[in-house]
DNA sequence: ATATACATTTCGTTA
DNA sequence: TAACGAAGTGTATAT
């Protein structure tokens, strides 16, 4: 990893052109030829990158300024992505032996959500009972199959936030369920819509459709499951 | 912008909970106080951060290890966000000013494709003719109104990626259009689905729909408009 | 390799 | 401010 804090200007082409003008700015350099440029704000995203594998070239200008090109050795769709650093005045530049990182362990994602609500399904709904999690169907696994009280076949499509391409999805899987004769027999199969958070262009696409829509406390449900299970 | 390289700990508690063990990374920590934690390797996205607007405190464990503790002041949803990084090894540990970055100048997005397909709506069909953009609906506008050589109406709806959920959205404005006594005097309403790149299942399930699939080649788009405005 | 869905998405624009 | 859609999205997973 190499560190670069450098008054540069930066030009861009490939999906769209970009260019930054020249002011004080950080650039990283990791050892697989990425580029990052980073300025004091924003959040993480850099200004301007280039995406590994890449290749840096440093160069001159005719003005015997610094210039690196830095090229995509993965060109999509027959673009050249590349990008172009003019160096005019260094400010640091070091270099660090970093080493391959362990990586990252998550915890709290849909997944996670998925299965509380498999465990507790009469969350959603009065006296719902789950039959499988991951039910397969032909465009894939429905999150939740499930029973109600009356018999009736339930899916429920789980999101961590609820919007319209969920109740899309949700709505594909109930048409293909539907025409299952297996299923069709209590009355066919309904859908809940359980998030979250559900944004009001989804919830009234979901109820237009005869899909229920549940907002799920996903720290009451943890709570249901084991109240001591917190990292810090 | 503070520049940190040391073997560090990461833990983070917000939305989820993550844990990096003890490896050697880069510590970026901007003037606004946001953090981020990388690795040399993988993208643009680091390992771990902590969105702005937050403050860094600095403290020592029980063992003397240096410890920063990251606290969000927005926590989304009642969530305390936390990023506790321990510093067991310093390699480096440099500070420098900035100042305020002019930012990035962008061209070439979905609205610049649009605006050249307003222009030029014959590349999409022989004989079609503009409407109007951003034909306003009770779902949201569509990309562009037409009527081809037939007097037919015509709805366009443009992505830079032409992925399944475009095929949806172009659908329920169909859906809504084609209930409009107005526009199904002359046979209803047709849509075009248009972009750079069209994903196979997207094809199929727009020509299922009787949607009809319009490739756009950008660069012959921007030609048509200005030969000479490229960057380098 | 391709397609699909998720993301601590982030980042604009608009109502 | 909230919501909605795009992103040079990135990332993981299953096909």
């Amino acid at each position: 990893m190499r560190i670069v804090v450098a008054r540069c200007q930066v030009d861009y082409a490939g999906r769209l052109s970009a260019h930054l003008p020249m002011a004080t700015r950080v650039l990283m350099l990791k050892s697989d030829g990425s580029v990052l440029v980073h300025s004091d704000g924003g959040s993480y995203k850099p200004l301007n990158w280039m995406s590994p594998p890449c290749s840096v070239r440093e160069g001159a200008t005719d003005e015997g300024q610094i210039e690196w090109i830095v090229t995509s050795k993965a060109p999509s769709k027959g673009q050249p992505d590349t990008l172009r650093i003019l160096l005019e005045e260094i400010h640091h530049d070091s270099s660090h032996d970093l080493g391959i990182d362990p990586g990252l362990q998550k915890d709290g994602v849909e997944k996670h959500l998925q299965e509380l609500l498999a465990e507790h399904p009469g969350t959603l709904a009065d006296g719902l009972t789950l039959v499988r999690r991951e039910y397969p169907t032909a465009i894939g696994p429905v999150d939740l199959m499930c029973r109600d009280a009356g018999g009736q076949s339930v899916a429920v499509e789980i999101k961590r936030r609820g919007e319209i391409d969920g109740v899309e999805q949700l709505t594909r899987y109930l048409e293909l369920l539907n025409r299952d004769p297996l299923l069709t027999t209590k009355g066919g199969v309904r859908g809940i819509f359980a998030a979250q958070e559900i944004k009001p262009q989804a919830r009234v696409l979901a109820e237009d459709r005869g899909i229920q829509c549940a907002v799920v406390d996903y720290n009451a449900l943890r709570g249901l499951d084991d109240p001591t299970d917190r990292l810090f």
